[in-house]
DNA sequence: TAATATTATGTACAAATGTACATAAAAAGT
DNA sequence: ACTTTTTATGTACATTTGTACATAATATTA
């Protein structure tokens, strides 16, 4: 999307644009006066009809009252194309969406809770010791879901199975046994999501 | 954090609290005027001094001349003990962090592009089919990085490595073979993370 | 119950804000 | 070279904004 917006703007629009990015990102702009002398203009006029202009282009809009640039530039830019483009813009034409993950994962909702994974009792399935798990807390779970569960007072994520004996906690690591509860099994939540830094 | 300036709070000005954050969000503020009409109370008097003891416990801050409720509110509850914690508030207690995953994965730099993986050919290392993939868009990448190459014209994940023969591409996979360059080998960028939804 | 703190509403006003209008310089297009 | 568009600056002004001050009503605490 950025690039085909680009295209309708000026030299200088687009300079604009990118100084109001890198001063502001993503939060509300201020007022023509405070932007006027944070980019070093003579006149808030000059802001004003940048502004106009880039309102009009859709690189900002408003929100309560406030203005705010277009929130897609602040999203991670997702290439669902297997196939490399043209030379120059390299790829830039094949970012079909953009994304944010902390959408994605529900960071926002109240019973949104990240735990760091620790050990390797659940490698089979690819998750590794230090990796991010994003957990909704809810008390029930059903056999196949992967659930943080609390035995012994310890959080342990593990995937929740039922035989004849009842429920219980397979890890998905062959070399640990599952866990049975003695009495009963208590759930703090369910995995949502994974996230893992490599770098 | 939250549990701990709760208790600061009344009950009128946590009620006041959260429906600001219910209606407004990680957005800036608007003005007292409009506030009051969206809230519903006739003196904007009114919601300067909730918004003075708001600001005077940290709940909101002032950004750039605007008021935004404080950012940590919004990112994700990371919970680094391992031990569960009392009944009642079950763990609001252990909340040390929060976290961000679009600010973890550097979401926001204009170099990062995010893939979605297909196939299943990385996944001894944790990388599964459909799982996000950040990638750093630069050139240069060294040996045991994870790549993604462009071979054939077409995106691969693989990791870099190095022998007699020169550089490589290792599926990690012990079932696909490793890919051998005809001429040279042609790198986007280097992975910095893996994000997966698992529901 | 009495005393105190919190909450709700209103008025008045100086300061700040967005907008309209005007003009000249610079850049781009023909 | 000439014309048109874009960019930069300024002035004037009605509207809006935050703040100070004042006063009840309601909760809370002693």
């Amino acid at each position: 999307m950025e690039n085909i917006l680009e295209e309708n703007l000026t030299k200088k629009q687009l300079d604009f644009f990118k100084t109001l990015k890198e001063t502001y990102q993503s939060q509300a702009l201020p007022s023509y006066e405070k932007i006027k002398q944070d980019l070093n203009y003579k006149s808030k006029n000059s802001i004003k009809q940048y502004l106009e202009i880039l309102k009009e282009k859709n690189f900002i809009q408003k929100i309560n009252d406030n203005l705010y640039i277009n929130p897609d530039f602040f999203k991670a830019k997702l290439v669902l194309s297997r196939v490399k483009a043209g030379f120059a813009g390299i790829m830039d034409d094949k970012i079909e969406k953009r994304i944010s993950f902390d959408e994605i994962l529900k960071i926002n909702e109240p019973s949104t809770f990240v735990f760091k994974v620790s050990g390797d009792s659940m490698c089979d399935i690819g998750i590794f010791d230090n990796d991010y798990v994003i957990i909704k807390k809810q008390q029930n779970a059903k056999e196949g879901d992967i659930v943080l569960a609390i035995v012994d007072n310890e959080f342990t994520l593990k995937t929740l199975k039922k035989d004849k004996k009842g429920m219980y906690l397979k890890p998905e690591n062959k070399n640990y046994p599952p866990i049975r509860p003695k009495f009963s099994l208590t759930i703090f939540g369910i995995a949502i999501g994974i996230t893992r830094k490599l770098i």
